[in-house]
DNA sequence: CTAATTTAATCAGAGAATCTGACTAAGTCA
DNA sequence: TGACTTAGTCAGATTCTCTGATTAAATTAG
């Protein structure tokens, strides 16, 4: 087979793991490095306004145990805070703190110049076409939402 | 942030990860569920012809104590024997046995169909592009080769 | 051609992430 | 009201991964 016809799956994964690296990297080198990838996989789909354990859970298609254990670490690191849920009692609002709100952007930002070295790399208009097809095929494969 | 403007990153997580968990599951149905999902993230990596333990390291971006551990479990599962590398007197080749010569056509398979409804979803044009620009992506973001 | 360095692999030990199963408390529905 | 579902936690075990140190073979420098 020759290399340039990966399976599909692969050819996903190369360009994400690589972007993962990075952002996680730069994060730690921002002094944000008591993260584990694992925190920070969770903490990245938490929402603006909270997010219930449940959600997050379903988000990162992991257990509530396993995201009840990360969200227990982000809160003793200060980067998360639990609040009760007014429209449930049984629930709970895990919340971004401000430390949280200074890492996050922190993330997003390198995405943004990732992203720029990708279009610089492929060209504007396939890079657009990548960003086009990636987001229909979420219709099919994204089981959250 | 709309639904539809996820970042590059989640972009090409979920369909990935919607890839992963379906061939995995495929795998075990057919009677492999003695397979772990780190155990054949490894073992797709494996070369035909036989590869050695830190390029397979190096390949699934784990450390050779890790490659190793793995292998270790496929070997006694009977997926992989370790031979010696005729060209290197301190390397050992990972082969496959015939167990895994059954096993991996069938994740080629299942991918095959997978490919075949984001095809039937997107439209032969736009699929292709998407292959397109993840393989050029690739001479930028795999460290591997 | 020896001596120093690098490379391939393994051993030992520890930590992180994940799971299954069982449980409590609160909400929903017949 | 009573049965069922949902949100979250507790307990325990397994799996995956890492760092550090070691052995043996290959390569490079002097």
């Amino acid at each position: 087979m020759p290399d340039d016809e990966l399976n599909i799956g692969l050819l996903l994964f190369i360009p994400y793991r690589s972007l993962e690296s990075r952002v996680f990297q730069a994060i730690a080198d921002a002094g944000f490095d008591d993260l584990t990838l694992a925190q920070a996989k969770l903490l990245q789909r938490i929402d603006p306004a909270g997010s219930r354990l449940t959600a997050l859970a379903a988000s990162a298609q992991v257990t509530k145990q396993t995201a009840g254990f990360l969200v227990d670490q982000l809160e003793r690191a200060g980067y998360v805070e639990r609040v009760p849920d007014p429209t449930d009692a049984r629930a709970r609002l895990v919340r971004l703190t401000d430390r949280a709100a200074t890492a996050v952007p922190l993330g997003a930002k390198v995405i943004e110049e990732i992203e720029a070295e990708w279009t610089a790399h492929l060209g504007p208009r396939r890079m657009t076409q990548l960003r086009d097809a990636l987001t229909r095929l979420r219709e099919i494969t994204d089981p959250y939402r």
